[in-house]
DNA sequence: CGTGAGATTTCCT
DNA sequence: GGAAATCTCACGT
């Protein structure tokens, strides 16, 4: 498991880095759910205008300003919830969206959260963690884990396998329109569960 | 399989 | 007032 100084770096150098590692949560019955992170995207402080933090801080996205290693969960579209691990030193607003993950561990509890049923079709595994909210939906995770310390919490990252930079595709951040020339979406080349492919 | 409407919070103009 | 770091469902192909 990463220390705090795996944090503290730059964010899209985390965003690559994160690629390959386990996102993992121990949820209140003391069961493992975790995934393979497959896509991420980087979001900067103040200089991005695609960040949250871009306009300073306010009551929803004050998690973005502690120091790397906290978790910063958003509520989005008045629907759905979005988890981000925070990144580099206190006050500068950077965080790193998880955007997917392949399900390893607690695949039951997963899709019982994510469906509130136990038989589903292939379709909707397919979908089970393919996007944001999706896996967050999953995890269980909502806007009570806002805040967490990744190093100390119920919910942290693993080391995982390691991703050739071969295998990395850098390409354009999802769902925005100011800073869509920056290439700080990371995902790995091929895998079924990343969120939108392009060429590969 | 592709397309389009709807759900409905937070923050900015 | 309206867009946003999204997803689901209905309906047509």
């Amino acid at each position: 498991m990463p220390e705090r100084d795996f944090f503290l770096q730059n964010v899209q150098n985390i965003a690559r880095s994160l690629l390959g590692m386990q996102f993992v949560r121990i949820d209140g019955n003391g069961q493992r759910l975790s995934g393979r992170i497959v896509e991420t995207e980087a979001y900067a402080g103040k200089h991005d205008p695609a960040s949250h933090s871009h306009r300073g801080k306010t009551p929803r996205n004050a998690v973005m300003f502690k120091p790397g290693g906290h978790l910063y969960v958003y509520f989005t579209y008045g629907m759905h919830y979005c988890c981000n691990v925070v990144t580099g030193p206190e006050g500068e607003g950077e965080a790193v969206l998880i955007r997917a993950l392949e399900p390893l561990e607690g695949l039951d509890i997963m899709i019982r959260q994510r469906y509130k049923k136990v038989a589903i079709t292939p379709q909707q595994f397919k979908n089970l963690t393919n996007g944001p909210a999706k896996l967050c939906a999953a995890m269980g995770i909502d806007k009570n884990m806002n805040g967490m310390d990744l190093l100390t919490g119920e919910c942290r990252i693993e080391a995982g396998i390691v991703i050739p930079d071969k295998d990395v595709i850098a390409a354009s951040r999802i769902g925005i329109r100011q800073g869509a020339d920056l290439l700080w979406r990371y995902y790995i080349r091929g895998n079924e569960w990343v969120s939108k492919r392009g060429e590969e």
